[in-house]
DNA sequence: GGCAACTGGTTTCTTTTGAAACCAGTTGCC
DNA sequence: GGCAACTGGTTTCAAAAGAAACCAGTTGCC
């Protein structure tokens, strides 16, 4: 049969196997060194970019859901490294962002991320990596895009 | 600072957001209806490209270690969709090969994970989708061949 | 032959992840 | 005001993943 299923030529399988790889080699740097998970890395990332952010603004920043989210602001703030704040708006929320020490913590990190990074792709040429991101924006558009598939959803438990 | 940080374009992140996302939508098919987990799912796939195969040979085709293989060939044998048949040259190893159940259950998934792919790779021209495998091969290869611990090589990375 | 090192594969134990229940506070509506 | 529906966030519980111990058989070497 001309297209039967092969695994090497099956983008689940070979995206999957790449982020996986990609995953363990690079958090070896942030987690070995600095104890810093994958999720709290990704708060790290995004505090740093936005300043002061709610639980769940990090949550859509980052696609990661409210427990990944509420697991990894615990784990920074108790060891000092994040600061909440009470948000007078709205009293079940809090206001996010970094203390000094997390500000320091990254920055001792961020370098060697962009490094682990750039070493990753250097057989790229710029227009390449160009390529490559615009096709993974494809992607992820297409999917948001596609039916969340077999039969419809019924009761939406969404909270 | 010009090269600060940001998560949409920092590789790691949004590849494996990228892969989980496909897994979860494509897993459906799979999962919901037939029980098929993924680990099941790559040994399905494996064992109808090559036929017959020791779990070990599983484990280097599909980057899973040899615990998700047992496990997998454990859950597929259990519901009669594979057979083991003892190796008389090696009596530790066992060769596996899918039961006509199995090959039954396979080609009714068959179809629909391709057409899956086929809708996630519609936005895709055939020239597009030729680039992406190829960075992907690119990167797989890099990631080979990056030291695996993190050897801080400040500045360098021409080339 | 016999002993040590090794390998295919499974099991056990711990950590991680995700789903769903839950709590406290807010909003909408009468 | 008061009640119901909702939402931000945490906790609890069960399934999944990974590491390491383990078992049984094989290989190499004396």
């Amino acid at each position: 049969m001309q297209h039967a299923l092969s695994l090497a030529r099956f983008l689940p399988y070979r995206c999957s196997t790449l982020a996986r790889k990609i995953s363990v080699s690079l958090s070896r740097i942030y987690t070995e060194r600095f104890g810093i998970s994958i999720p709290e890395w990704r708060v790290l990332v995004t505090l740093t970019e936005c300043g002061e952010l709610q639980a769940k603004q990090i949550g859509e920043l980052t696609s990661m859901d409210k427990v990944q989210v509420s697991r990894a602001v615990a784990g920074l703030q108790g060891r000092g490294l994040l600061q909440r704040r009470p948000c007078e708006r709205d009293s079940r929320a809090a206001q996010l962002c970094l203390s000094a020490a997390g500000t320091r913590l990254y920055r001792r990190i961020e370098p060697e991320a962009l490094a682990w990074e750039e070493s990753l792709l250097a057989p790229l040429r710029p227009a390449e990596r160009e390529t490559l991101f615009a096709l993974i924006d494809k992607l992820e558009l297409q999917l948001a895009e596609m039916p969340d598939k077999p039969a419809v959803n019924k009761g939406d438990t969404e909270q």
